[in-house]
RNA sequence: GGAAGCAUAGCUCAGCUGGUUCAGAGCAUCUGCCUUACAAGCAGAGGGUCACAGGUUCGAAUCCUGUUGCCUCCA
C-alpha cells in the first residue's frame, strides 16, 4: 500500500473540501451557450425557514436530476432563492418585536418594515446555507428572493396589468379571516380540522304579539312559548338577524313571520322561511347570522337581513354585542362563558356532544372567522376562459405530472375554481399599486405620479390633493406564481437572453399540497405572459413521516434534524436513505436506519476503494495463461452485467423512478462489484494482479462513480479524484456520463449458482470455508462450466472438477438443470441422501404432471403463443432429464 | 357529503398490454463465520391462498362487479 488509507470512510472533511472546490471552480454557474439548456426553478423556501426533513427530500431529487443533466452534457442551471412569505414572516418580526417590548401598533410601516428586513438580512439566508452541506448544486450566483425590487417591480407591473385586462376585480365578500395574523386569507390557505365540539340548543321566546297572533288562529296546533335552534357557536346568537325554517317544515309552519327574542339583549328578529334550511338537522330552526357565516351571509342578502358584526379584527367582541359582560372578550372565553350564562338563565335546552369540521389557517393556525371584508380578487374563471392551455396541457402531457393521477386532483380544482383572494392585511410584501382620493374613487398605477395623471382621466371631479395607497400587500403566492419567469428577468425589457434560453424549464420537484397555491398558477402565470407552459415534468414528492406515519412537524418533535443527520452519516448516506424509498407521490416513511444503509453503503464503496488501490501489478507477461483467461473472463462478464443495468438505470431515470435506479446501482455495486466481481479477479494474499485487468477494474470503479455521483457527489468524487491520476480543475461533477455501449454476455448463471450451492452445502453441514472439496458435474452441457472451472475453484474453494464421471457417496446438488456431485471428507448418511433425492424427484413428477394438463389441454395449445407451448415442452423436457440423473445417483449411493 | 387512489413477505415497495423475470427486491429476522478491502462486514436460510367474495378466460396478483379496510384531495 503506498498510503495509509482509513478502514471506515469518514465524510466530514472530504464534504467540506470538495463543496468548496465545486464552488471555486463555478462547476454550477450557467449562463447561456450553444449546449442544449437543462434547468429548474427551486420551490423558494420561507425566508424564515430552517431546512426540515421534507426539503432534504425535495432538494435531493432536484440535484440528481441537475447533475445528471450537467453530467450529460447539458447546460444545466438550478437557480436558488428564496419567498418573502409576507405571513409567516410578518408574523415572526411580530414576535420578535413583541420579545423585545415593542407593538406593532405602536410602530409606523416604515418602521416595522426596517425592522423586517434586519431580520430578513439575519436570518434570511440561512435555509440556503444549508442546502450547501447537502450537497445542492444549485447556481448560487443566481441567488434570487421574491421580494428584491426587480421581482417587486415584476409583481406590482403584472397586477397593473390584469387589473387592466379586467382580471382584477376589488370587492366587498365574505372571506376567511385569520384573527391572529388579522388580515384575509384565501380558500387554499384554509387548513380544515376535526374538532370535538358542542352543539348548544338554545331557546328563544316567541314575543308577547307572536304568541297572540298564534293563539289566535285556527291552527290546531300546540302552543309553546319558544323555538329551540341548535348552534355551535352560542357567542354568535349576539349577531343574530332571523330564525330561518323550511317552508315545507309542517312543525314549523305556523311560525313563519312571527318574531322571537335574542336571549339576554332582547333583540326582535323575525322568523322568515327558506328552503336552504335541512329539516333533519338539529331543530330544523336555524339562526341566521350574516356577519359570522358564509351561508348565512348568502341567506341573509336574499331577504334583506341586517348584517351585525359583533366581532374585532383580532376576535374579540365589540359594543355591537350589546351585553356588557362579553364586549370586549375574546370568542372563545365568550362562547364558555355564554354557555354557562344561557343555562343559568334556563335559555339551554339540551347540550350534545358534536364533531365537526373547523378551518384554520394554513400559517397562524387561528380559528378562521368567515368576516365581510373589502379585498381585491382574481377573476380565475375569466383568466381560464383565456388561457385554456392551463387546463389542456396538463391533461394532453404536455406537463407531465409524476405520478400521472395527480392530473384528476388538477382537473377537479381548475374545474371547480373560485376566485383568488389577493389583499393581505399586512405590511410585509409587494403593496397593491391602487390610490384613492379622499372623496373613495380610486385608481391602479405603478406610481403617485402615474396615478394623479389617472385621476385626472377617469375622475376628474375627485380632489386629488391627498392621494392615499392601499395599505393592504399581495398575497405571497402572487409574487411565486411568476418565479419560474422572474428569476430569468422574463418581465424586464432588457437582458432577455436568459429567459429566452433556460425558459420555459425543465422540471419542476415539489410537494403535492402545494399543487394548487403554486404549479397551477405558476402555469397560468407561464401561459398569460410567456405564451407557453413553465416547465414540461413535475414530479410531486410525498410527505416525510416518521414509522408512524405521523408527518414530521416541528411541535410533534419527531423529526429530527438534518444538519445532525448529515454530520453523523455524512451527506451522501443521508441522501441515500432518503431516496432509496421515496417513489414519486409516496409518502416516505423515515427512519433513521435508513441513513445508516446510506452509511454503510458509502462505506462499502470505500473499502472497495482500499482494496483496489492496495493492489500489487505487474505486467501480463508475468501471468499464467489461465489465470489471465479467467480475468478476461470476468471482465467480459463484468461489463455486461454493467451495461445491462445501465440501460435499466436510464429507464427508470427517464420515468422519473429515481429510487428504483438508486437501488439498482445500489446492488450493482455492492452485489455484482463487489461480492462478485472483485472476488472473481482477487489475486491470494501475497500475490500481485496483472495489468491489463487492473486497467480494466478502475475503469469499471470510475463508470460506477459516475453512474453514482447524482445521488452520492462527494464520495463519489473523493474516488473518482483519487482512483487515477487528474488534472488540476478537473472534477466528476462535469465529467461525462457513460453511454450504454454493446457487449458479449457470457452467462455465468451455471458457474455462480454452483458456487452458491456449495457455500450452501458447507454451511448446512458446518463444514469450514478452508476445507477444499473435489467434485463430479454431471451435464449434457459441459462448455457451460469448464472455461470457468477456475473461478469455481477460487470462490467455492473446490481442489478439482471432474466431468460425467462416476460419484460414488458422493453429496448430490441440483445445480439448473444439472447435478453437482461433492465428496465430502466426513461420512454421509446414505438414507438420508436416499430420501434427499426421492423427495425432488417426486416434487419433478409432479411438476412435468402440471405441465402435461397444460399441454393436453387443446385448448391452451391453440390459443397460447407457440413461444409459449414451446416453453412448456422444454421445461417437461428438463425435468425429464433431470429426473433421469437423479435415479442415476440413487443408484450409486 | 363529493372525487380519486391504494390493499402483494414483519416493514417499505416493484410487478407494462392476462401465460418462465410470476410470486420478486431492499430492509428487518434467523444460522454460521473476526476467511488480510470492509463486523458499517462475509456466507447462507426461512417468510406471502398477492384484503375478501363472485365473475370473464384454456389460464388471473394482473381484467370486470360487489364487500371491507386504509390514505389523499375537495366541500
Amino acid at each position: 500500500m503506498t498510503k495509509e488509507i482509513s478502514k471506515t470512510y469518514s465524510p466530514q472533511s472530504i464534504e467540506d473540501k470538495w463543496y468548496s472546490y465545486w464552488l471555486s471552480n463555478k462547476y454550477f454557474h450557467a449562463k447561456p451557450d450553444e449546449r442544449e439548456p437543462y434547468s429548474i426553478v427551486i420551490p423558494p423556501p420561507n425566508v424564515t425557514g430552517v431546512l426540515h426533513m421534507g426539503h432534504m427530500l425535495n432538494n435531493t431529487i432536484q440535484d440528481v436530476l441537475t447533475r445528471r443533466a450537467r453530467m450529460q452534457g447539458k447546460n444545466a442551471c438550478w437557480v436558488p432563492g428564496t419567498d418573502h412569505a409576507s405571513i409567516a414572516t410578518e408574523a415572526k418580526v411580530v414576535q420578535m418585536l413583541r420579545e423585545r417590548g415593542i407593538k406593532k401598533s405602536d410602530l409606523s410601516r416604515e418602521d416595522f418594515l426596517k425592522y423586517a428586513w434586519e431580520w430578513k438580512e439575519k436570518y434570511g439566508g440561512i435555509i440556503l446555507e444549508q442546502l450547501k452541506k447537502l450537497g445542492a448544486s444549485c447556481d448560487w450566483d443566481r441567488t434570487r428572493f421574491t421580494m428584491e425590487p426587480s421581482l417587486s417591480e415584476a409583481v406590482i407591473d403584472v397586477f397593473i396589468d390584469l387589473y387592466n385586462k379586467g382580471l382584477i376585480y376589488r370587492e366587498l365578500r365574505m372571506v376567511n379571516w385569520d384573527p391572529l395574523g388579522k388580515t384575509a386569507l384565501s380558500d387554499e390557505e384554509v387548513i380544515f380540522k376535526d374538532v370535538n365540539s358542542k352543539l348548544y340548543y338554545i331557546k328563544y321566546h316567541l314575543t308577547e304579539n307572536s304568541k297572540i297572533e298564534i293563539q289566535n288562529s285556527n291552527l290546531d296546533i300546540s302552543i309553546s312559548d319558544f323555538v329551540v335552534i341548535a348552534t355551535t357557536r352560542p357567542e354568535t346568537i349576539l349577531a343574530d338577524a332571523a330564525i330561518c325554517v323550511n317552508p315545507n317544515d309542517e312543525r314549523f309552519k305556523h311560525l313563519i313571520g312571527k318574531k322571537a327574542l335574542v336571549p339576554f339583549i332582547n333583540r326582535e328578529i323575525e322568523i322568515i322561511a327558506d328552503e336552504y334550511v335541512a329539516m333533519d338537522f338539529g331543530t330544523g330552526c336555524l339562526k341566521v347570522t350574516p356577519a359570522h357565516d358564509k351561508n348565512d351571509y348568502d341567506l341573509g342578502k336574499k331577504h334583506g337581513l341586517e348584517v351585525i358584526d359583533i366581532l374585532t379584527e383580532e376576535g374579540f367582541l365589540n359594543e355591537k354585542a350589546q351585553d356588557e359582560r362579553y364586549i370586549g372578550k375574546d370568542r372563545f372565553a365568550v362562547r364558555k362563558q355564554i354557555a354557562i350564562d344561557l343555562e343559568e338563565a334556563g335559555f339551554i335546552e339540551k347540550i350534545e356532544e358534536y364533531k365537526n369540521q373547523v378551518g384554520t389557517s394554513e400559517r397562524t393556525g387561528a380559528v378562521i372567522e368567515p368576516r365581510l371584508t373589502l379585498q381585491w380578487w382574481v377573476d380565475m374563471k375569466k383568466f381560464l376562459a383565456k388561457n385554456p392551455q392551463v387546463l389542456d396541457a396538463v391533461m394532453n402531457d404536455e406537463i407531465k405530472f409524476h405520478p400521472v393521477n395527480m392530473k384528476n386532483t388538477y382537473k377537479h380544482w381548475i374545474d371547480n375554481i373560485k376566485d383568488w383572494c389577493i389583499s393581505r392585511q399586512l405590511w410585509w410584501g409587494q403593496q397593491i399599486p391602487a390610490w384613492y382620493s379622499e372623496d373613495g374613487n380610486f385608481v391602479v398605477a405603478k406610481t403617485e405620479v402615474e396615478a394623479i395623471e389617472k385621476f385626472k382621466i377617469q375622475h376628474p371631479t375627485s380632489n386629488i390633493q391627498h392621494l392615499k395607497q392601499d395599505e393592504d400587500v399581495l398575497d405571497t403566492w402572487f409574487s411565486s406564481w411568476l418565479w419560474p419567469i422572474s428569476v430569468f428577468d422574463g418581465f424586464k425589457e432588457e437582458g432577455k437572453e436568459d429567459i429566452k434560453y433556460f425558459y420555459p424549464t425543465n422540471d419542476l420537484v415539489t410537494a403535492p399540497e402545494i399543487m394548487f397555491f403554486w404549479v397551477a398558477r405558476m402555469i397560468m402565470a407561464g401561459y398569460e405572459w410567456m405564451g407557453q407552459k413553465p416547465f414540461s415534468n413535475v414530479y410531486y414528492t410525498g410527505i416525510v413521516r416518521d414509522k408512524q406515519r405521523r408527518k414530521m412537524s416541528k411541535s410533534l418533535g419527531n423529526s429530527p434534524d438534518p444538519l445532525d443527520l448529515i454530520t453523523q452519516y455524512g451527506a451522501d448516506g443521508v441522501r441515500m436513505g432518503m431516496l432509496i424509498c421515496s417513489p414519486a407521490g409516496n409518502d416516505i416513511l423515515f427512519d433513521e436506519s435508513q441513513v445508516e444503509q446510506g452509511r454503510n453503503f458509502a462505506n462499502k464503496i470505500w473499502n472497495a476503494f482500499r482494496l483496489v488501490k492496495g493492489l500489487t501489478i505487474k505486467p501480463d507477461a508475468e501471468f499464467a495463461a489461465d489465470l489471465l483467461a479467467s480475468n478476461k473472463i470476468s471482465e467480459k462478464w463484468f461489463d455486461a452485467r454493467f451495461n445491462i443495468a445501465l440501460a435499466e438505470i436510464e429507464e427508470k431515470c427517464k420515468d422519473y423512478k429515481l429510487s428504483e435506479a438508486l437501488m439498482m446501482i445500489y446492488k450493482l455495486i455492492w452485489d455484482d462489484y463487489c461480492a462478485w466481481y472483485l472476488e472473481m479477479i482477487k489475486p491470494v494474499y501475497g500475490e500481485a494482479l496483472n495489468q491489463s485487468t487492473y486497467d480494466q477494474t478502475v475503469i469499471f470503479f470510475e463508470k460506477l462513480m459516475l453512474v453514482l455521483h447524482p445521488f452520492m457527489p462527494f464520495i463519489t468524487e473523493e474516488i473518482w479524484q483519487e482512483i487515477t491520476e487528474r488534472k488540476e480543475g478537473e472534477s466528476i461533477c462535469v465529467a461525462s456520463y457513460p453511454a450504454v455501449e454493446t457487449y458479449n454476455y457470457t452467462s455465468l448463471q451455471n458457474t455462480f449458482e454452483t458456487i452458491s450451492k456449495i457455500r450452501e452445502l458447507r454451511n448446512n453441514k458446518g463444514i469450514s470455508p478452508k476445507e477444499a472439496f473435489e467434485i463430479v458435474i454431471k451435464t449434457s452441457q459441459i462448455e457451460l462450466y469448464e472455461p470457468y472451472q477456475f473461478l469455481i475453484k477460487k470462490l467455492a474453494n473446490v481442489s478439482s472438477i471432474l466431468f460425467n464421471e462416476e460419484a460414488p457417496n458422493y453429496v448430490s446438488l441440483s445445480v439448473s438443470t444439472d447435478q453437482v456431485f461433492v465428496k465430502l471428507n466426513i461420512e454421509i448418511d446414505a438414507v438420508a441422501e436416499a430420501e434427499k433425492i426421492n423427495k425432488e424427484i417426486e416434487y419433478l413428477i409432479g411438476f412435468m404432471a402440471s405441465v402435461d394438463v397444460k399441454l393436453s389441454n387443446e385448448k391452451f395449445v391453440a390459443n397460447a403463443k407457440p413461444e409459449l407451448v414451446e416453453k412448456e415442452r422444454q421445461k417437461k423436457d428438463d425435468a425429464l432429464a433431470k429426473i433421469e440423473v437423479l435415479k442415476q445417483s440413487l443408484a450409486g449411493l
